[in-house]
DNA sequence: CCAAAAGTGTTCCGGCTACACCCATGC
DNA sequence: GCATGGGTGTAGCCGGAACACTTTTGG
């Protein structure tokens, strides 16, 4: 570029800079993300996801942190609170040039928010049907939501993520359950039991019995020390990709 | 916090956003990139990957794609232009709040540039010298081309883009050299070989051949069709993760 | 002929798939 | 007993690792 200036004279228009979550938990079965209503124009009523602008002297990290503490009380410190892609695109907000940063989020049992909390009203809505039915969300954040699940999906196969939906404890038919409903697929859970058992560091028995419904009862897990899974959990072949 | 604004009342500092580029070829059999001496302060005369601020009403990968355009004269609407995470933390310029979003771009056979084409120098340097050499280019641009290189590593496993390093044709010893050289360990060449050409899509035979050093001429490839490997080309184990 | 790189064949092994089969519980 | 989910055993397939061996050039 220009040599002399590279200072400020340039024009460098007033820009902004917002945190947006991908909340995502499991809850009644199903995948769900958080979902709040705009209190402001633009979209004003319209779903969103859940972040705000950036504070003077914040990092773009503790911002994300911030949002995710004063949308769910959770600590983002202890969550794998990953950054996506960015999205910067001059016209995505009426407002002026306002460029996002969004964040994934996996929370453990998110208990559903209640309503009027806030100044907006949030609520957990499924994934799944948010995405087939078409644009729903303002700005261009079912863009977000599609690529924070397909980041989901992705890390699945890598990482041991999965037992972050999970509680303090669980069975491996509540971790298959996650892959299954991430992956949009059914597995098949005799492979599947062998495969995470089999993976050194990704499971801690606990020894204890869940007894619930009919059928035997499943050995108890803890998450291990694991962050990694070697070898991958590969979905097979056909993408969503 | 606060529940009541989310308007703007609140102080949002002036904030600038920038692209860096890590722009990473093979020149005289090794994996380099391309550096800039800082023209400016701060870290005037310190090594630093080219970059530069947004600019009004442009999109931030537009604004990659024009900061690779100036630096090399290459197109990056050709180019698998990657954004890698941004990095935000408040004080990584002492000239205020100044947010990155770095791109990786690979580049096949890249010129060295002449020197004092701009006012500042700019030149490729051996990538793995660099990054073993301790902390050397300006900001936090040591971590930047960390993260794009192992990225890069990544992306060598799951799709194509080491066929972008190379030019129109190459062989299958060329592109192993790739592999190598991202990866930093040797591969079987023969097992190489049956991979690459096995995985459909992946190369076009071009059948003509290509007779250089001593040693059974190569059968000549074009990239093909697939961007995506399956299944992908794994490096075993032990990660420089 | 020799060195060197390209490419093929073959063997071994470990993971994945599929499915048969047994286990322990609620009803 | 029966349905239901948990868990083990096992056979076949496929891909990767290792390596013997042939091919085709430059010297």
């Amino acid at each position: 570029m220009p040599t002399n200036k590279t200072r400020r004279d340039r024009a460098h228009e007033q820009l902004q800079l917002t945190v947006d979550l991908v909340i995502l938990t499991v809850y009644g079965g199903d995948l769900q993300v958080l979902i709040v209503e705009r209190g402001n124009e633009p979209f004003r009523g319209s779903p969103a996801l859940p972040g705000g602008f950036l504070r003077s002297g914040e990092g773009v990290y503790e911002a994300a942190v911030r949002e995710l503490w004063e949308e769910t009380r959770l600590d983002g410190e202890k969550l794998p609170l990953r950054q996506l892609e960015v999205f910067g695109a001059p016209d995505r907000d009426p407002r002026g040039r306002i460029v996002t940063v969004p964040y994934l989020a996996i929370a453990p049992n998110l208990p559903p928010p209640e309503a009027g909390s806030d100044a907006t009203a949030a609520a957990l809505r499924p994934v799944r049907q948010l995405l087939t039915a078409g644009a729903s969300l303002a700005f261009d954040h079912d863009d977000i939501l599609r690529l924070a699940l397909e980041e989901t999906a992705k890390e699945l196969e890598h990482s041991t993520i999965a037992t972050e939906f999970c509680g303090e404890t669980f069975t491996i038919g509540e971790l298959r359950a996650i892959y299954e409903m991430v992956w949009d697929r059914p597995l098949d859970p005799r492979n599947f039991n062998r495969k995470v058992t089999r993976t050194d560091g990704f499971l801690e028995p606990v020894g204890t019995r869940a007894s619930r419904e009919p059928g035997r009862p499943a050995m108890l897990y803890r998450a291990g020390p694991a962050k990694r899974l070697y070898p991958p959990i590969l979905r097979s072949a056909e993408g969503e990709d």
